[in-house]
DNA sequence: GACTTTATATAT
DNA sequence: GGTGATATATAAAGTC
C-alpha cells in the first residue's frame, strides 16, 4: 500500500496564501506567502481596518486565506461584506490530517495539541448576535477556548500541514479532500448568516391545525388534553402521566397492554382503545416539545432560522449542528420554509446518492448502469434482481448499513451476485472494521484508530482463558464495528461529493448579478439579500434562495456542480448523479 | 442542585 | 439471547 517516495513533490501551483493572524497588541497580521512558501508581504491593521484590507486583497489576487477556525474569522469578515474564495481551515485540516491513511504516520503529528480543540458551540449563536465573534476577537478571550489564534502559530501549524500533506500517499487526492472541508467551513458560516426564510405564519398554522390554538404558558394545548383525557378514560386511570415512560408503561400493564415499552413501534397493532389516542398523544407531543411556539420564539427572528452547522462534526465527515436541530426538521414543518416575496426556493436532492457514490468508488458497471439516468431501485428492478423497488430500496440500504436479518438480509444475497464489486467494497470494509483495522473514503478521512482496550478484549477473548460470554461479547462488539467502518467509507464519501457540489456552487452563485435595491431580500443581510444565496444544507439536499428572475440560472448551476462534482472525485467514470429539483415559492411536504 | 443517563422522537 | 449506519433534541429519571 505504502509507496516509497523517491523526489519530493513540487509546491502546488495555486493561488498566493493570506495566513491571518492575531499580531502584537490588538492587531491583525496578514502574512502573504507564495505558494512555495516563501513570504512576500506582511500587512497589519486594526480588527476594525480588518474587512477593508481582506477585500482588497481578495479583489487583487484571490488568495487561498488561512484561518485557524474559519467559524470564528468567517462572522468578522461577513459582516463587511467579505465572502472568500478559498480558505484552509487549520482547525479542520488538523483534524483530517491527524487520522488520515494517506498521510505517513510520523507526519500525523504526536498527542493533542490545541489544534485539536473541537468546536465551541458559540454561546449567544441565536438570533442575529453576529457581533458576538467581533467582541471576542476585541477582547482577546477567544484564545482561552478555541484554537490559536496567533500569526506565529497558524503559519507554523500551516507549514507543519504542509509537510503532511507534501509527504502523504497522494497529495492530489488529500488537497481536494482539505480545499473541500475548508469551503464547508465558509459555506457554514454563510448559511448560518443568510439564514433559511421562514414563515412563522404558515409554521403556526401548522401548529394550530395540528394542536389547537396555542395555549397560555405553562398548559398543553386544547388537541393535547383531549387525547390525554381519552387515553386516561381508556386506561381507567384518571391521574396517569403520558409524559414519564416509566409510569406510563405501569399503567399500560395495569390496563393488560402487555409491551416492554411504550416507544410507537411496541403500541401500533396493539388493540385497546388507549392505542389511538396515545400514539396520537405522542405524535402531538413530539411536535410541541420540539418544534413548537418556544422553538419559534426562540430560533426565529425576522423571518429567518439560523441554526449553527458544524462542519466535520460527525466522525465520517458529514455535518452536524447546534441549536434548533436543523437537521431534524419534521417534514410535517417543511411548509414554513418560504422564500421572500418576489424570490423563490430551489430546492435540489440527489436521489440515492450513497449507493451511486458506492457504484463509483468500486466502478462497479452493474450498478452503475442500474441508475444510469434513472431511479436507481427502479433500475434494479428492471434487471430483473427483485421483484419491487421496495424490496430493492431494503436491500441497498442493508448493503451499506450491514443488515443481515429480515427483508435486507434476504434481498443482500442477490446483490452480491449481481453487484460483486460494490458488494466486495462494503464487505471489504466491514471485514477491516472486525479486525480492528482502519479504512478511509474516497479521498483520505480515516476512520478513528481502535482503543487499545478494544484490541486487548478481541485478543483475549480468543485466547485460552476466554468464557462462552466473553467471546460472544468480542464478536458482538466486532461486528458492530464492521458495520461502522462498512458505513463510513460510503457515508464519508458521499459527503466529500455534497461538499464538492456545494463548493463550486457556492462560487458559481456569488457571481450572479446583484438584483436592483427593491427586489433584495432584506432578512438574508447585506451580502445575501442581493442574489441568489445558499440557504439550506442536509446531507444530499441543498435550498438556494434565488429572486425570481434567477432562479432558472441557479437551478442550472445546481445541475451543472453536481456533474462538477461528479467528475472532479469520479474523473472518467460514467457514474451519474440525478436531481430531483424544483422552483416554489414555499417548500412542499414530501 | 448540578450533572449524567435513558427513552423516545426526528432527519439522512 | 442480540442481529441496520450516522446524528440532535427533549424531558424524565437516576446519580453524586
Amino acid at each position: 500500500m505504502a509507496r516509497a517516495r523517491l523526489v519530493t513533490a513540487p509546491p502546488p501551483p495555486g493561488p498566493p496564501l493570506c495566513v491571518l493572524g492575531r499580531a502584537e497588541g490588538a492587531r491583525i497580521a496578514v502574512r502573504t506567502l507564495a505558494p512555495g512558501g516563501t513570504i512576500t508581504a506582511e500587512q497589519s491593521c486594526g480588527t476594525a481596518e480588518l474587512p477593508a484590507l481582506a477585500a482588497r486583497l481578495e479583489a487583487e489576487s484571490a488568495p487561498r486565506w488561512v484561518l485557524s477556525d474559519a467559524a470564528a474569522w468567517s462572522p468578522v469578515l461577513l459582516r463587511a461584506g467579505v465572502t472568500p474564495a478559498r480558505c484552509h481551515d487549520l482547525r479542520l485540516v488538523h483534524r483530517i490530517l491527524r487520522h488520515s491513511e494517506l498521510v505517513p504516520a510520523a507526519e500525523r503529528g504526536g498527542g493533542p495539541t490545541a489544534w485539536d480543540t473541537p468546536h465551541e458551540p458559540e454561546e449567544p449563536a441565536r438570533g442575529q448576535d453576529l457581533g458576538a465573534t467581533l467582541f471576542e476577537l476585541d477582547c482577546g478571550s477567544s484564545a482561552s477556548h478555541g484554537v490559536p489564534d496567533g500569526i506565529e502559530e497558524a503559519c507554523a501549524e500551516l507549514s507543519r500541514q504542509q509537510q503532511a500533506i507534501a509527504a502523504a500517499e497522494d497529495p492530489a487526492r488529500l488537497r481536494l479532500l482539505l480545499a473541500a472541508e475548508s469551503a464547508g467551513a465558509l459555506i457554514a458560516a454563510e448559511l448560518q448568516a443568510a439564514g433559511i426564510p421562514w414563515d412563522v405564519a404558515e409554521h403556526d398554522r401548522i401548529l394550530t391545525e395540528a394542536l389547537g390554538p396555542r395555549p397560555s404558558p405553562g398548559t398543553l394545548p386544547s388537541r393535547m388534553v383531549e387525547a390525554a383525557a381519552e387515553v386516561r378514560e381508556a386506561l381507567d386511570d384518571a391521574t396517569v402521566s403520558l409524559d414519564s415512560p416509566p409510569k406510563l408503561l405501569r399503567a399500560l400493564h395495569r390496563a393488560g397492554i402487555d409491551v416492554p415499552s411504550t416507544s410507537q413501534w411496541e403500541l401500533q397493532g396493539k388493540d385497546h382503545p388507549a392505542i389511538a389516542p396515545l400514539l396520537r398523544y405522542k405524535k402531538m407531543s413530539r411536535l410541541l416539545t420540539a418544534n413548537g411556539w418556544a422553538w419559534l420564539d426562540e430560533w426565529v427572528h425576522e423571518g429567518r432560522y439560523r441554526p449553527v452547522y458544524v462542519p466535520g462534526g460527525v466522525v465520517t465527515g458529514r455535518w452536524a449542528s447546534s441549536g434548533g436541530g436543523a437537521l431534524q426538521i419534521p417534514r410535517q414543518l417543511r411548509p414554513a420554509l418560504r422564500a421572500d416575496p418576489g424570490w423563490r426556493l430551489v430546492s435540489a436532492d440527489v436521489s440515492q446518492l450513497e449507493p451511486r457514490v458506492l457504484a463509483a468508488m468500486s466502478g462497479d458497471g452493474e450498478m452503475i448502469a442500474a441508475g444510469a439516468g434513472k431511479d436507481l431501485y427502479s433500475g434494479i428492478v428492471e434487471a430483473g434482481i427483485v421483484p419491487t423497488r421496495q424490496e430493492a430500496k431494503i436491500g441497498v440500504l442493508g448493503a451499506l448499513y450491514g443488515g443481515t436479518t429480515g427483508d435486507s438480509g434476504r434481498v443482500v444475497p442477490r446483490l452480491r451476485q449481481t453487484f460483486p464489486d460494490a458488494m466486495a467494497l462494503v464487505d471489504g470494509a466491514a471485514a477491516t472494521g472486525e479486525r480492528g483495522g482502519t479504512v478511509s473514503t474516497w479521498l483520505g478521512r480515516s476512520s478513528p484508530a481502535v482503543e487499545e482496550s478494544w484490541t486487548l478484549a478481541q485478543r483475549s477473548a480468543f485466547g485460552p482463558e476466554s468464557t462462552p460470554a466473553e467471546q460472544e461479547r468480542a464478536r458482538r462488539t466486532a461486528r458492530e464495528r464492521g458495520r461502522f467502518t462498512r458505513n463510513f467509507v460510503v457515508q464519508g464519501t458521499a459527503a466529500e461529493w455534497a461538499l464538492s457540489w456545494m463548493a463550486a456552487l457556492r462560487l458559481r452563485l456569488a457571481a450572479f448579478p446583484e438584483v436592483a435595491a427593491d427586489e433584495r431580500a432584506d432578512a438574508s443581510g447585506p451580502v445575501f439579500s442581493r442574489r441568489a444565496h445558499l440557504a439550506f444544507f442536509l446531507h444530499d439536499e441543498v435550498i438556494v434562495h434565488a429572486p425570481a428572475a434567477q432562479a432558472e440560472a441557479a437551478a442550472a448551476a445546481i445541475r451543472e456542480c453536481a456533474d462538477a462534482a461528479g467528475r472532479l472525485l469520479f474523473p472518467g467514470s460514467p457514474i451519474d448523479f440525478p436531481l430531483d429539483l424544483s422552483i416554489t415559492e414555499r417548500s412542499a411536504e414530501k
